[in-house]
RNA sequence: GCUUGGGUGGUGGAACUGGUAGACACGCGGGACUUAAAAUCCCGUGAGCCGUAACGCUCGUGUGGGUUCGAUUCCCAUCCCAAGUACCA
């Protein structure tokens, strides 16, 4: 038996123990109730597992061990999102490919992950960039490619039976989700297509669809680059100008979903303000879509969506994205050289810098005028890039007197703003978007009211065929394709029409998984083809035809992994019914707030449509959720000069002498904020050995920002050394104690000895150090003993109940420190107290159960202790008695007296009345068990 | 910009439903033990004021208002910080 705290040897013991005994494994055990615990998954990244990670994972180990203490059967697995792009920059820089970089990175993930003592269950673990799970993500994409959302039915159906519709009834009246530009047909039409033209036709139903998408294009790099991968309008990489550009490129009809995925965050336990920000990104809006005919233009109409089409006398203006496809042909000679410079300008800019920015104003005129459909008059056409070409119809009617920024525009370029309500104040300062009083100068509504107004112009343009009412969601269909090599291929090949036209066919089912290709260079082709063009000579489906060559998002692994892990190594089916329907869905999902509106929408989309198809039971797959605030890093940077012929750096100090480009450099190759250039030299292919550096006091020192903590930002800090140093359980219990758990953080280890040494103060109830002998006696506790034991057991169970994970510690601080002053050894209530330790500090709650005589086998087969309230029983109640609110004294009366009684002794009492001075109260509230107060007249 | 959070001692935070603000830790100061150090233990620690001391007083939860017997907590306004913003995951 070891009698001083060896944390290093208990730990690396019991771990082994837990693996050796599979203590974790879980199983479908119908006699148990279940519960599945489950982390979101990390990417495994070079840096390897930052102090950060571990913060949620050490919540949800704590559930599933406090949940196995309370009898559950409970399944807590881990794995690996393992496509992304890390793994893909280093492949490009060094040649490696990214299979092995991902392998090595997982291996030490794993190696952290078990130092933590993490109860996860390995036998299930999954890797997303594995053929044996890709094969699953690839399936799910047949799936998509084979579906369309009947809207009359609201789920998804397989495109047989649209085939079987359009044949009957063709598509004029068709309620399906579909292209906005689906040309509707008779089903004479449809049976007296080819083969090919049906194929053709029924891809515009698909919820895998091919589409037209804007991406930042890098021509130097020859590649598509994330948001993430463009700084200040230039790839982080290479500093080289980005454009927007239109792609075609694989989508996913998410909006199909829309208003389910909406109606579907009644029914789950997620923090409202999460919930609030689905909504919000969802953004559904009621409104009508109109359509401006156009002056001298016979064969076009524009159609805008607008939520309040009761402006519309107000229009004296129309706005067109400025990627508009019909902005050539609806210029005029006159402005083509203003427009064509306007529209390049607008190439450049990010879709956040043009949304973002509302202090200037810009556009250009087109020459060209619409006809406002209600009164027939001109109204000027503009291009302006606050409007998106990729969201709604990408034109905007511009109505000065009630939107701001249409009042911007229309003052910047004098033109009009009519006032169209009676209630509108002060048009000619600010736009007034008021929906009172009554309208003017609008013609077929005047002096109607808002409700009135809407309804009679909503059905005369349905009357016209030139209006309707629609229903509008912000959130757009979701980009499925990615010009890279790490991700899943797409299991597509395409075959030419009778026309000429390529197009796609899915692989047989037998044929997955479609496994990524070798190729020579992980970068683009030299024609700007993704790189999976690279294999294009040889990897072809049936020797004859191309595959897709762009591959799937990283969100693609992540959107049903969860119901891998119920069966991970089932080859037939990507989980066994009998499985799924045991573990059903996720009880407590734990992860980053950064996800709220990317990964939880992604997964709620395709949860829904596993369900549409029978595959799953559940409509949403995560019931509780809780995102841990990340915890903050310190970054650091280097600036690099933006027109400098060669590749130049200037230190923090003189940087706001230069045009410069901050750029994120690796913590670790910093020190006290001074640059190792020889260290950053190798780290970088884009910085060559000649590259200058411009120094300040003959060093260069590095700028820096608290932001968080990741891989791409290059100031991940390592929980390894805190372990080394102190061990696991303390660097659980710390992280713990750092604050609620949602609350964002900056990393701080100064107070960790504190944990530390709560710990060591455990295991001196037990063993007296000095003596190296074991403390513990087996005689009855007493009723003040009992008393700290079960304010303990309820308060840890309260705070647990409610994820208040800080709180728990605190409390199990108190009662250690209550007991050492009690010097209470009493086996019975050290029992209890080490397994309400258990799920925080696991590793030192096993060894010093053996200590207890406990039989041999884990703490985690313990049961949870039962609260006794009798032990807490008191017969006095303190009271604060304050006057006017501010406290003054204290005063015991007995729990049982009544309002009365207290009043009436609080009034007789000595103290109170010199407190008193002499004035008669006008009022005593008395709150029983809480407080009284004396209210004195001013 | 928009959406969603956050702001309490020197520091991390506690106060769960409007009821004694600062629990529990860290740090700091003082002391005990020790040849010394480590470890451990004890005392003090929001700011200011009065006073030899005890007793006590005033202020105090970003800022300004409001509601209430009573506000860190609810409401309005405002400032600052963070995250997300659709190809980082």
């Amino acid at each position: 038996m070891r009698t001083e705290y060896q944390f290093r040897e208990i730990e690396k013991a019991w771990q082994g123990f837990w693996e050796t005994n599979k203590t974790f494994q879980a199983q479908v055990n119908p006699a148990k109730p279940k519960y599945y615990v489950l982390d979101m998954f990390p990417y495994p990244s070079g840096a390897g597992l930052h102090v950060g990670h571990p913060l949620g994972y050490i919540a949800s180990d704590i559930m599933a061990r406090y949940k196995r203490l309370q009898g559950y059967e409970v399944l807590h697995p881990m794995g690996f999102d393992s496509f992304g792009l890390p793994a893909e920059q280093y492949a490009i820089q060094t040649g490696q490919h990214p299979a092995i970089t991902t392998e090595q990175n997982i291996t030490r993930y794993i190696e952290q992950l078990k130092n933590m003592g993490f109860s996860f269950d390995w036998s299930r673990e999954v890797r997303t960039s594995d053929a044996s799970y890709y094969k699953w993500t690839q399936w799910i994409f047949m799936q998509l490619f084979n579906s369309w959302y009947n809207q009359e039915s609201d789920k998804a159906e397989s495109i047989e039976t649209l085939k079987a519709i359009l044949g009957a009834k063709g598509s004029i009246g068709l309620k399906a989700v579909c292209d906005e530009d689906v040309h509707r047909i008779s089903a004479s039409e449809w049976n007296a297509m080819s083969a090919d033209e049906q194929y053709a036709y029924l891809l515009s139903f698909r919820l895998a669809y091919l589409d037209d998408s804007v991406v930042n294009w890098c021509p130097q790099l020859g590649t598509v680059l994330a948001n993430d991968e463009v700084k200040d309008g230039v790839s982080e990489r290479g500093g080289y100008p980005v454009e927007q550009k239109k792609m075609r490129q694989w989508s996913m009809r998410i909006t199909a979903y829309a208003d389910r995925l909406l109606r579907g965050l009644e029914e789950v336990d997620w923090a409202d303000s999460l919930k609030e920000q689905q909504r919000n990104w969802i953004g559904k809006s009621v409104g009508t879509d109109v359509e401006f005919a156009i002056e001298n233009v016979s064969d076009k109409k524009i159609k805008v969506f607008t939520t309040r089409v009761d402006t519309i006398y107000g229009v004296s203006f129309m706005v067109l994205a400025p990627e508009h496809e019909w902005v050539e042909e609806l210029t005029t000679p006159a402005q083509k050289e203003a427009v064509e410079e306007y529209v390049n300008w607008a190439k450049t800019r990010s879709e956040l810098d043009r949304v973002s920015e509302v202090k200037t104003v810009s556009g250009v005129f087109t020459g060209t005028y619409v006809i406002n459909p209600v009164n027939q008059e001109r109204v000027p056409l503009f291009l302006a890039d606050y409007v998106l070409a990729g969201y709604g119809t990408g034109a905007v009617m511009g109505v000065p007197s009630g939107d701001q920024r249409d009042w911007n525009f229309a003052k910047h370029f004098d033109l009009p703003i009519p006032a169209i309500l009676d209630a509108q104040k002060d048009i000619d300062i600010q736009a007034d978007n008021t929906k009172e009083g009554k309208y003017i100068n609008s013609g077929m509504i005047n002096g109607m009211g808002y409700k009135q107004a809407t309804e009679t112009l909503v059905s005369w343009l349905e009357e016209q065929g030139i209006g309707k009412g629609k229903v509008q969601y912000r959130m757009r269909n979701a980009v499925f394709s990615r010009q890279r090599y790490w991700g899943e291929p797409v299991p597509v090949y395409f075959k030419p029409a009778a026309n000429g036209e390529y197009l796609p066919y899915l692989i047989e089912e037998s044929e997955l998984p479609l496994e990524l290709p070798k190729i020579d260079k992980y970068l683009p082709t030299e024609t700007g083809e993704p790189p999976l063009g690279r294999a294009a000579a040889e990897w072809k489906y049936q020797g004859q035809y191309d595959y897709e060559w762009s591959t799937m998002p990283g969100w693609a692994g992540s959107s049903w992994y969860w119901y891998r892990y119920m069966d991970a190594l089932n080859e037939g089916e990507f989980a066994s019914k009998e499985a799924i329907n045991y573990w059903k869905a996720v009880d407590l999902y734990i992860g980053g707030s950064e996800h709220a509106t990317g990964h939880l929408l992604y997964s709620r989309f395709w949860n829904k449509f596993l369900k549409d198809l029978g595959y799953v039971p559940e409509e949403e797959f995560a019931k509780k959720l809780i995102n841990q605030g990340m915890i903050q890093g310190r970054s650091n940077f280097v600036y690099r000069l933006k027109d400098a012929a060669k590749v130049t750096f200037v230190t923090h100090g003189l940087k706001d002498q230069y045009e410069v480009a901050a750029l994120h450099v690796d913590v670790n190759i910093v020190e006290n904020d001074v640059l190792d250039i020889e260290a950053f030299k190798k780290s970088r292919n884009d910085v060559p050995a000649d590259a200058e550096f411009i120094f300040e006091d003959g060093k260069y020192v590095c700028g820096w920002e608290v932001e968080k903590m990741s891989k791409s930002k290059f100031n991940v800090v390592n929980p390894d050394d805190l372990i080394a140093k102190y061990g696991a359980d303390t660097l659980r219990v710390y992280e713990m104690f750092l604050g609620p758990l949602e609350q964002f953080k900056p990393w701080n280890t100064n107070s960790i000895s504190g944990s530390h040494n709560f710990l060591r103060k455990v295991w001196r109830l037990f063993f007296d150090d000095q003596a190296n002998t074991s403390k513990v006696v087996d005689t009855p506790a007493t009723p003040e003993e009992l008393k700290v034991l079960h304010t303990a057991i309820r308060k840890v169970q309260d705070d647990l109940d409610r994820f208040s994970f800080n709180t728990v510690v605190s409390t199990l601080m108190i009662c250690v420190n209550d007991l050492g002053a009690l010097k209470c050894s009493k086996k019975s209530v050290l029992r209890e107290l080490v397994i309400l330790l258990s799920p925080y500090a696991p590793h030192i709650a096993e060894e010093l159960w053996v200590a207890l005589g406990e039989e041999a086998g884990s703490i985690s087969s313990a049961k949870f202790p039962a609260f006794n309230a009798t032990f807490l029983e008191e017969n006095d109640f303190n009271y604060p008695i304050s006057f006017n609110g501010k406290v003054k004294l204290t005063l015991a009366f007995p729990v049982t007296a009544t309002p009365a009684e207290i009043e009436a002794a609080v009034l007789a009492n000595d103290q109170v009345s010199k407190h008193l001075e002499g004035k008669t109260p006008s009022k005593v509230i008395v709150v029983p068990k809480r407080i009284v107060n004396i209210v004195l007249g001013k």
